[in-house]
This record gives C-alpha cells, structure tokens and sequence, in this order.
DNA sequence: AGCTCATAGGCGGTTACTTCA
DNA sequence: CATGAAGTAACCGCCTATGAG
C-alpha cells in the first residue's frame, strides 16, 4: 500500500453522514486508488488511514449454509485490493477541497413506526397480519415467508427466534411471528394478498429446487434500514450481515446482495460525477490551449513586426525535486530572479481554471507556468 | 519459509423481474 | 391492454486474501 494518507474521491450518502461523520466508504475508497493501474485519479477529500470500528469481530458462531465464520478482519483490506486492481478510480491531488456530497438517498424516508397491518386469511381459515408501511403502494413484505424459514433454519443454528428482535426496535413492524402458505386463498386478481401469495409461492419453489430465479421486492421500510446501514459501513461483517438478516426478515444472502448492489450503484453514480467532471476539465483545458495558442500567435506576430521588442534571453523550466515547484530559469547571466509557480493551483484558486465550485482539483501533473505573473525567489535555488 | 488447497467475500457484468409512464 | 424504459434483486464468473495442512 502507497502512502496512508491519499487524497481520494469521496461520496456521501444522506445528510447525517456527510455531515456529521465520514462513514466507511469514503474511508475505503482511500485505498480504491493506491494501485497505479489506474493510471489517472481525482481526489474530493483527503482520508486517513482507516481502521475497522470493529476491528477484531468475534469469530462468528453462526454457521450458514455456507459456512460464513471467518474472514471478518480484513475484509477492507482485501477488498480495497480488489477495487484498485479493477477499479476505475481516478487520484488527483487536492489539497483541502473539501469533499463533494451526494444524496443517493430517497427523498423523504418512511418514519418505520409509521405502519397499517394488513390482514389476511387463508384458506385453511388462518388468519394472518403482516405490517406494511401506510404509503406503501405494494404493502406486503413478500420476503416475510422465506424470512421465516430462514429464521426458522437460523434458529435452530444460534437459538435465534422471529420473537427475538426487541419488541421495540426500529423494524419490529416487519416482524412477521407466523408462518402461511396458501395456495388458492384469495379471490383478488392483483391483491396485496395475490402479490404475497405469489412471493410465497416464489420462495416455496426456492426450497424446493432451489433454482428458481425469483425476484422479490424488498419493502420500503427494509430498504430505509438497508439504507442507513449502508450509510455507518458499506461492507458487512458476517456478524452484521446476520444481525441485519435477523433484524429485516430477510436471508443473509439477500442483505449480502443488497449491499453488493448498492455498493455498485454507488460506484457508478460516483464514475458519472467523475465523468462529468473530466468533462469539464476538459472544455477548461480546451480553452486554455486555445487562449495560449492565440496568445503564442500574438506574441509571435508582435516579434515579426518589431523584432528588437521583447528580447529576452532564452528560459528553461527546472522543476526543483524538494519542493517540486518549477521554476524558470534565464540562461542569461544578467538574469538574478526566478519566476516560480507552485506545482499545485493552491496559489491560483481564483482564477485556475481547473478548479471549481465542487472542490474538486486537477492534479498537477501538469507544471503551471506564469511567467510574467509574478515573480518570487526560489528558497531552494541553488546559489549561483 | 514456501507451497497448495479450500473458503469467503468483493466486484464487474449480466439476467430477470417489477414498476411505471 | 401493450410496450418500452428504468430500477433493482439475484446470479455468475473471476479475483484476492486468508488460514490450514
């Protein structure tokens, strides 16, 4: 790993994280950008070095199907490997910039306490409620019937019951402390009843065959809890995974795949902020050639037609390595002053013209020259 | 210490399903 | 009602890290 202290990109996720503390990802993707494969990188704010919350998980007792018992320490790590080896990420140097913000989050978060009980019967005479959010146009957690057989499994594994979560907590509407299968029950074509039905049917046929595809929508307050999950870390521990399976009803695998997909809708909403922003740095630069270019042609055209004006003695740029400022250097010996330019737009904020409004900078790899801006003594000239 | 193997988890890419205009 | 676009849950294959033998 390169220096621990990376100038990186950024991306918030709500106002409480972006505001009040960074949350693991941007942490993370301090290390998306140390490989050099990338090649070109742009950085929003500058992270440190990060260290897991939970930095020694308990090994983890619960043993799926899979066996997710281990690997808990270095899963950051690893996966910053990963992401710098296939990443696209972009590193800049940017000073103090300060990070850019984006809002992924849904505008307005249903309140969780905020709940209608749909009651339903089947057809063996059960009657059965589930908990649905009251602006929820689909209403039925169609994850309820595989979630308890998930705890139903679980249970037996780590002594976990669906009466376990706290009676309190956040998501207990989505409790569903029974277990239904009809099959024919309803008489709606396109009920909340139907939907769920359906669901269940869905994930019966999983159990059965297991290799039926299903896709089940997970409910609004499930995604809002996701959600801020997301927001405190954007990788799991299996412990968390199991916690958060528990918590929502849901498989671990499912909460796995949600994270795996919102981890990857982050990342592209980040490249097309990035695009954006190469876009314009680019038009910036475009401009910039061109405004030299015509004040090259100038400067020219004002040499032919007076040429005993402006003769000044050939320049060379030197770049001095301690501080990696260039400076131009006359080869005449009447020359006694260096024109210096800081390698970093720091000290051309105002007018640089790959700076903006987002904080972002364009590293420089680029030497900014000002000759005749202003003129300053070199500390590390060599004394002649 | 170095090697091999099994395993877990992450990512990129893709598919399949749902919802909505 | 049909349809296409958008969103997203789920899957697949690959890669890397890790621990055990």
């Amino acid at each position: 790993m390169q220096n621990k202290r990376e100038m990186e990109l950024g991306l918030s996720l709500g106002d409480a994280a972006a505001t009040s503390k960074p949350f693991g990802f941007m942490e993370k993707s301090t290390q998306l950008t140390n490989k050099v494969t990338s090649g070109f990188c742009m950085g929003l704010s500058i992270g440190t070095d990060h260290t897991l919350q939970e930095e020694d998980e308990d090994k983890d007792d619960h043993k799926l199907s899979n066996n997710i018992d281990h690997n808990t320490d270095n899963t950051n790590t690893r996966t910053a490997t990963v992401q710098a080896n296939k990443g696209t990420s972009l590193t800049v140097d940017t000073s103090t910039d300060p990070p850019i913000q984006l809002d992924l989050l849904p505008n307005t978060p249903v309140p969780r306490n905020q709940n209608s009980i749909l009651t339903l019967a089947s057809d063996n005479g059960t009657n059965f409620e589930a908990g649905s959010s009251g602006n929820m146009s689909r209403g039925f957690d169609v994850n309820r019937f595989s979630a308890v057989m998930v705890h139903e499994d679980q249970a037996d594994q780590d002594g976990a019951t669906l009466s376990s979560s706290p009676p309190n907590s956040a998501t207990s509407s989505f409790q569903m402390d029974f277990c239904i299968y009809s099959s024919k029950g309803g008489s709606g074509s396109n009920t909340e009843a139907d939907q769920a039905e359906r669901a269940s049917s869905r994930a019966s046929d999983e159990d059965e065959n297991g290799s039926a595809r299903k896709k089940l929508r997970l409910s609004k307050e499930q995604s809002s809890f996701l959600e801020e999950s997301f927001k405190e870390h954007n990788t799991l521990t299996p412990k968390q995974k199991l916690a958060l399976a528990k918590e929502l009803n849901l498989r671990p695998r499912q909460v796995e795949v949600w994270f795996q997909n919102r981890r990857a809708r982050t990342k592209l909403k980040q490249t097309e902020v990035d695009c954006e922003y190469l876009k314009r740095c680019c038009e910036t630069l475009t401009e910039e050639n061109r405004r030299l270019h015509k004040e090259l042609q100038e400067l020219r055209a004002l040499k032919t037609s007076n040429p005993y004006y402006m003769q000044l003695p050939a320049t060379t740029l030197t770049m001095c390595p301690s501080c990696e400022r260039v400076a131009t250097t006359s080869t005449s010996t009447a020359a006694t002053t260096t024109t210096t330019t800081t390698a970093t737009n720091s000290q051309n904020n105002t007018t640089d013209p790959t700076s903006n409004t987002t904080g972002l900078s364009l590293s420089s790899s680029r030497p900014r020259f000002y000759p005749f801006s202003h003129t300053q003594t070199h500390p590390h000239q060599p004394k002649a």
